[in-house]
DNA sequence: AAATGCGACAACCGCATTATC
DNA sequence: CGATAATGCGGTTGTCGCATT
């Protein structure tokens, strides 16, 4: 059984292109854009290339408006937002930022966001075999029944996991002392994310973007069941709508549209239980306050910012941050039980129990606590 | 100056999904 | 309706260049 491979791999050429392969590659699309079959283009131009190493090409560095490189403020925390709701469904998250690519972000948030959020572990291990992402090794590294949990989520669950953590322990460590006990940790939400009066930038109608938007089904992701059920009750919500382009509808709810897939998880992102019955009024109420370019409303993406960008306020949390970046992770120093009553209640279940620390056994070897969160969270 | 460490980024690979026959 | 081809996506790898020892 078996794939045949796309092309003959002894004929076609690997590794850099070259400026001349670029210019007949572009060359060609522009005049006569793709003809709609990637695998037969080479042949046309006379490239001994792959298609798939050219529409590779084309989207991630050919394509007209592409921007490489400088990531701004907005952009990162969009990055983070997303990644945090959904996970590394980079395209989805390119489909936000105009010129950047799927690839691009992905590398970004390998190699500077993500260690810029989660901190850097220590002097690092040479060689990429021990290059284990931070999240893994941390996570793993915590006692109990947590490790064998912990080899069963995905790194991309895992670093959510750790920002959630992080945005808990900033939380606890600054936050809850200032809100009633009554209201719940606001956790990272897309609509509050997609503010009303900022719609989002066009989104250029490539093919990458316009894929971006359309329902996917990854069996072999765990599904968050809360994104399937919100996609059984909106019932009225077809396929169709879903492929729609992304439109902005500031009139109904201010909320980014994008034909309804971004919007369900959007709304259905990370909101712990507790903020869905209650929470999200406040969490919207106090958005005019934001500090972030009017980006976002005041809650953890305000924490989430300064976290990024403000030395003072890590410097006073996370105990003896430096720079805006915390090289201790919370979910070692683990909050006190205390500060995360009232938080997500299966979410701080979970931690509180990964943590090996708090009334022992109390939520330990409770299968269902953290079946729920694998769900949610392993992408 | 050479060796090593490391970050950044482009490109590849394999799998899932979608389209077509 | 199943088989096959094409496309899209995300994870991973390879390579380059700069920094450090």
């Amino acid at each position: 059984m078996g794939r045949a491979p796309c092309c003959d791999k002894a004929s076609v050429k690997k590794g850099p292109w070259s400026p001349e392969e670029d210019a007949k590659l572009k060359a060609y699309i522009e005049e006569n854009g793709t003809g709609g079959n990637w695998i037969a283009l080479p042949q046309k131009i006379g490239l001994k290339r792959c298609g798939k190493s050219c529409r590779l090409r084309w989207l991630n560095y050919l394509r007209p408006n592409i921007k490489h490189g400088d990531f701004t403020e907005e952009e990162e925390h969009i990055i983070c937002s997303l990644y945090i709701s959904i996970g590394s469904r980079w395209s989805i998250i390119a489909a936000q930022l105009p010129g950047r690519t799927d690839n691009d972000i992905k590398n970004y948030w390998n190699t500077k966001l993500k260690k810029k959020l989660l901190g850097k572990r220590g002097p690092s291990r040479r060689g990429r075999a021990n290059q284990e992402p931070a999240a893994c090794g941390t996570l793993a590294a915590t006692e109990g029944g947590a490790t064998a949990a912990a080899q069963a989520l995905s790194s991309s669950a895992l670093e959510r996991i750790q920002l959630h953590m992080r945005l808990q322990g900033l939380y606890s460590a600054f936050s809850c002392a200032s809100i009633s006990s009554n209201a719940p940790p606001q956790w990272p939400k897309l609509e509050t994310t997609l503010l009303p009066n900022r719609p989002l930038p066009a989104v250029q109608p490539t093919d990458a973007v316009a894929t971006a938007v359309r329902v996917q089904h990854h069996p072999q992701h765990l599904v968050d069941q809360t994104l399937a059920a919100a996609a059984a009750a909106a019932a009225t919500t077809t396929s169709e709508a879903f492929e729609a382009e992304p439109v902005l509808d500031p009139a109904a709810g201010a909320n980014y549209m994008p034909g309804g897939r971004l919007d369900q998880i959007a709304k259905l992102g990370f909101c712990s239980s507790s903020t869905e019955a209650g929470g999200v009024a406040g969490t919207v109420e106090s958005s005019s306050s934001s500090s972030l370019l009017g980006w976002f409303g005041y809650g953890p993406h305000d924490e989430l910012y300064d976290f990024l960008y403000s030395s003072s306020r890590c410097d006073q949390s996370a105990g003896g941050a430096q720079g805006g970046i915390v090289h201790h992770l919370p979910e070692l120093q683990c909050p006190d039980v205390g500060a995360v009553v009232g938080a997500d209640e299966k979410f701080s279940a979970w931690t509180t129990a990964s943590c090996d620390y708090g009334p022992a056994g109390q939520l330990q070897g409770n299968p269902v606590n953290m079946q729920d969160y694998v769900l949610g969270y392993d992408q």
